[in-house]
DNA sequence: ACAACCCTAACACGGTTGTGTCAAGGTTGT
DNA sequence: ACAACCTTGACACAACCGTGTTAGGGTTGT
């Protein structure tokens, strides 16, 4: 077994998080922990620490596991990036001047663009 | 009455809402309509609109009022978005040559400065 | 003044989230 | 070989989400 890899009790140990509730996080697409040949998840200091992060980041804002797990479905579909985004920038009082088909491909190029880079420097 | 308003039974007609929905789409916070001076609800053309397209939204990507709700969060609290995008960056090997403190930071500005942009661009 | 509308508040109810616990069975270390 | 782990699956349960319905009370239009 790996040195610096714990057993789901022992990250439960570490983290705070109990053995059930890391299965559950795992479940739903945050922190999936490697596995051995039979099975057996392995956590490393990755994992660990995005464990510990994850507990703050829920407590310090009230957040939900399921509202993170959105949070990177929108950063992993594109698709869904861009409709969320353009559903809060719908009528804004566009410039009357410009066709209403080139202006809403500007703005939607504009958000991919933008977040396309937030995403890739990430 | 303004001409291009309508009341809340009127919008539930032509946007497929029920006004029981309305009321709560009002109450997670996407979509409030104005009020008359005695508390009537009045839907104008970019209410409806918003409506129209949040039902396709939720249609088309299967999410729930909740997870709108929470990206709104996210654009207009600051420091949640930072707090969200900061977790999906945490311990990505950074370049070991430049101190911790100061590559976090890096990070957290370059972040800020272009979801800011994304934002303010809305 | 009366019907037809609007308001809020509440009860109801199936579905999902977050969490514990327990069962039945495979793996590991001594 | 045996205790001490690990696995998945299921039952349970409070809290919340999405939705309808109903009740009690104001407002509006004719």
């Amino acid at each position: 077994m790996p040195l610096d890899a714990l057993t789901i009790n022992e990250a439960a140990e570490t983290t705070g998080w109990s053995p059930r509730m890391l299965r559950y996080v795992e479940r739903v697409g945050l922190v999936a922990p490697a596995r051995t040949t039979k099975g057996y998840r392995l956590y490393g200091p990755a994992e660990l620490q995005r464990l510990r992060t994850l507990r703050e980041l829920l407590d310090a804002h009230e957040l939900g596991l399921s509202d993170v797990a959105f949070a990177q479905r929108m950063r992993s579909d594109k698709a869904l990036r861009q409709a969320v985004d353009g559903w809060f920038t719908t009528e804004p009082r566009r410039p009357s001047d410009v066709p209403a088909a080139d202006w809403l491909r500007f703005e939607q190029e504009k958000h991919e663009r933008l977040l396309e880079a937030a995403v890739a420097a990430a």
